[in-house]
DNA sequence: GACCTGCTGCGGGTTG
């Protein structure tokens, strides 16, 4: 150890102390030197950020396991909650070997851990105990009396990678356990949250102890990760297609070919990750790969790996990149964590990146030996110019996009959580969950547990009573004599099926398979026939047959040209800030040295286009018959002015950047805006009445009309940002 | 043209 006598390592536990010298590090690193304080201290709540690959887990657990050593109890006394099963075996592996020298069990609990080593931890119960959400939130409706047992000793709850839950369903289940859990032990227990992709550190500190953000405390390492070496590289595609023509589904189109030549003379005999937006994309670039390899006479070295794929298949990519051997995996965000993958050369990156912290999070993947750079080269293409093109592709959008991410990354800003979305649904998995739990629960209490002290704040007092009698009339719940309240019949049915476990939501789908094994599956939605040949797994499969009873696509090998399926599902949301910082690309005259030569002609063409439209001095462009607004907003303005637009009669629709409106000359939206900004940030709920598809969470089939609008405008309007927006437009700023 | 995650209890068979 070459650290200072004032180092904080001599305040851990001699036994600790010991068991790092084992390790003979030269030093503990920066963020494990200032977490050890905070966290022995015991008194607060703890945010450790720092670049991947410096050791956030350990920060975490050495002070953690040194104040287990110091004080053992009985019972559980760290939950480590983490957001994949893959994970939680591997964090597992790396914090038994600590604990297996300081006589501390480490259980891990999820849906693939057998029943042994789970009995055995009800029986007794101590240690560190590895969980996902779903898993916890089982314990609570299956064991709600043996909780306090349990965890009556419990003295930290860890978070690993806590940006992956931030604003989504599962993040707020995942307060909402956190609370539970508190709840039965009756005190705070401090929470250790684990990130290098946090935004808005504030934000951050408010999702891990909603409402008392002065109790988190803020653990930080600037150590910079290593070199990073970039390269976006640009390609032309062929020309639009006529859209009254039918799209040829089966041939690649000649920049696929062009990039996937560029993948395969760089990448191979060496170990890569390659990432891609979609699971059909991935299929087709696999299947283009390996017909490159049969056409060199060199094994392939490409797979595929995305979230249809059976486990089998998954777990076979991931043992190839564990070994020694040259393999390159062509994955959706499937691996942008989770498994350990070991050190691999480089990232691609093929389309535009959607947000700056998923790219950060892929980037982490590389370069993870010391002295290594990050590596990465993010391939754009853009449509050839032609009668079809419009002004808004002539902006070339997917290039802008991805140069303004990149500009953003290096900046070291990411996406900050989303304020203001109501969790309605996931308020009633908690309320049913709740009530499985304690037998029963009284309304008033669970109005303040829940929302006015718990992690629901943003639901008012009328809605949630609201929401109760909307429960009670669909028989999810009913209220006892004495007023308390009870599960109802359905609610009944709901919470004894496994399936309740989850916050989030899940298409329905067929599974496909040979004879011999399960390849993965399709979602339902997708038209399949027999006869038909597929781009599955990396591999051609002909349709045998098709079971609807029991949901099965059996397929044979096949040689021809197939389609690769259609996965369905909806993209990302994309924030305000890349759309402001687009523009200030394409206003802009530097040209960013990461850039290929035909990226750097293709960007200069993208400016020229701004200009020669208009936009570098309006908002809106006029073409025949029809208007293009473009807000420079992200996805919630969008959404919020489309739908002005729709409820004020006008034939209004999303094309990328902009938003088209037919019938109407330029000159004729100014006085309606001005009229906009006159009358200031619009009625959300009025507003909701134009959207028809409103249904997205788990338990919005539940919900009256009032209910389901109020939790659809929380999540996809922002009325404010969009009069914002407006009085920009209006103002010619 | 568009991502991902997760889940119990129980019965019946095999193996040590």
């Amino acid at each position: 150890m070459t650290a200072p006598a004032t180092s904080n390592f001599y305040r851990l536990h001699p036994r600790v102390q010991q068991w790092i010298a084992s390790k003979k590090w030269p030093s503990l690193r920066e963020i494990q030197e200032l977490a050890i304080p905070p966290i022995l201290a015991g008194d607060k709540d703890v945010i450790i950020t720092a670049a991947t690959a410096q050791g956030k887990t350990e920060a975490a657990f050495l002070p953690v396991f040194s104040q287990l050593v110091d004080q053992p109890a009985k019972g559980i006394q760290v939950i480590g909650l983490g957001p994949l099963k893959a994970l939680i075996n591997d964090q597992h592996r790396r914090l038994s070997a600590i604990g297996d020298c300081l006589d501390v069990p480490v259980c891990p609990w999820h849906g693939d851990i057998g029943s042994g080593p789970k009995q055995r931890l009800l029986k007794q119960p101590a240690g560190v105990l590895l969980i996902t959400p779903e898993s916890l939130e089982a314990l609570f409706v299956l064991r709600g009396q043996e909780l306090n047992r349990l965890f009556a000793s419990l003295s930290y709850i860890v978070i690993d990678e806590m940006h992956s839950f931030i604003s989504i369903e599962r993040g707020r289940q995942l307060q909402s356990l956190m609370q539970r859990v508190e709840q039965v032990v009756g005190r705070p227990v401090p929470r250790i949250g684990l990130s290098a992709t946090l935004g808005d550190m504030s934000l951050a500190a408010e999702f891990l102890r909603p409402g008392q953000q002065e109790r988190v405390q803020l653990v930080q390492s600037f150590a910079k990760g290593d070199e990073l070496k970039l390269q976006l590289r640009g390609y032309r595609s062929s020309p639009t297609p006529d859209p009254d023509e039918e799209e040829d589904e089966t041939t690649p189109p000649p920049d696929a070919l062009d990039i996937a030549q560029h993948l395969f003379q760089s990448l191979r005999g060496e170990k890569n990750l390659i990432f891609i937006n979609s699971r059909r994309q991935v299929e087709r670039y696999a299947d283009i790969l390996r017909n490159l390899s049969a056409e060199y006479r060199v094994p392939n070295e490409f797979m595929p790996h995305h979230g249809s794929l059976s486990k089998e298949l998954r777990a076979e990519a991931e043992e190839a990149l564990k070994r020694d051997h040259p393999v390159n995996v062509i994955c959706t965000m499937t691996l942008e964590m989770g498994i350990d993958v070991g050190a691999v050369q480089s990232i691609a990156q093929i389309g535009p990146p959607s947000s700056v912290a998923s790219t950060r999070q892929r980037l982490g993947r590389s370069g993870r030996r010391a002295g290594d750079p990050a590596i990465m080269r993010v391939y754009v293409s853009v449509p050839q110019l032609d009668s079809y093109t419009s002004p808004e592709q002539a902006l070339y959008p997917d290039l802008v996009q991805a140069i303004a991410i990149i500009n953003l990354l290096l900046e070291g800003w990411y996406e900050p959580p989303i304020a203001g979305r109501l969790h309605i649904s996931t308020l009633i998995q908690q309320l049913l969950s709740s009530i499985a739990q304690q037998g029963g629960i009284r309304a008033d209490q669970a109005w303040h547990d829940f929302c006015e002290a718990g992690p629901f704040q943003e639901m008012e007092q009328g809605l949630f009573i609201k929401l109760l009698r909307c429960l009670g009339e669909r028989d999810l719940i009913q209220q006892s004599q004495d007023g308390l309240l009870l599960l109802g019949l359905k609610g009944e049915r709901l919470v004894n099926h496994y399936t309740f476990y989850t916050a989030f939501s899940t298409t329905e789908e067929y599974r496909i398979s040979t004879p011999e094994n399960v390849l993965g599956t399709l979602p339902t939605s997708m038209p399949i026939a027999e006869e038909m040949v597929l781009l599955f797994a990396g591999r051609r499969w002909q349709v045998q047959s098709v079971d609807s009873e029991k949901q099965v696509v059996m397929v044979v090998p096949a040689d021809g040209e197939g389609q690769a399926p259609r996965f369905g599902g909806s993209s990302g949301f994309v924030h305000d800030r890349v759309r402001q910082t687009m523009r200030e690309i394409y206003r802009s005259t530097d040209m960013p040295v990461y850039l290929d030569d035909t990226a750097k002609t293709l960007l200069k063409e993208a400016r020229t286009q701004f200009r020669d439209c208009g936009l570098d001095q309006e908002y809106i462009v006029g073409e025949d018959e029809q208007v293009l607004l473009f807000p420079w907003r992200g996805s919630l303005v969008m959404n919020t002015l489309q739908m002005l637009l729709l409820d004020s009669g006008l034939k209004a629709s999303q094309e990328g950047l902009a938003i088209k409106v037919k019938g109407v000359e330029p000159d004729e939206l100014m006085p309606y805006f001005q009229s906009l900004v006159n009358l200031g940030p619009a009625n959300p709920l009025r507003l909701a009445d134009v959207v028809r598809t409103k249904r997205s969470e788990k338990y919005d089939w539940v919900l009256t009309d009032e209910l389901l609008n109020h939790n659809y405008v929380a999540r996809f309007f922002d009325p404010q940002g969009t009069w914002e927006t407006v009085s920009e437009i209006c103002s010619g700023g």
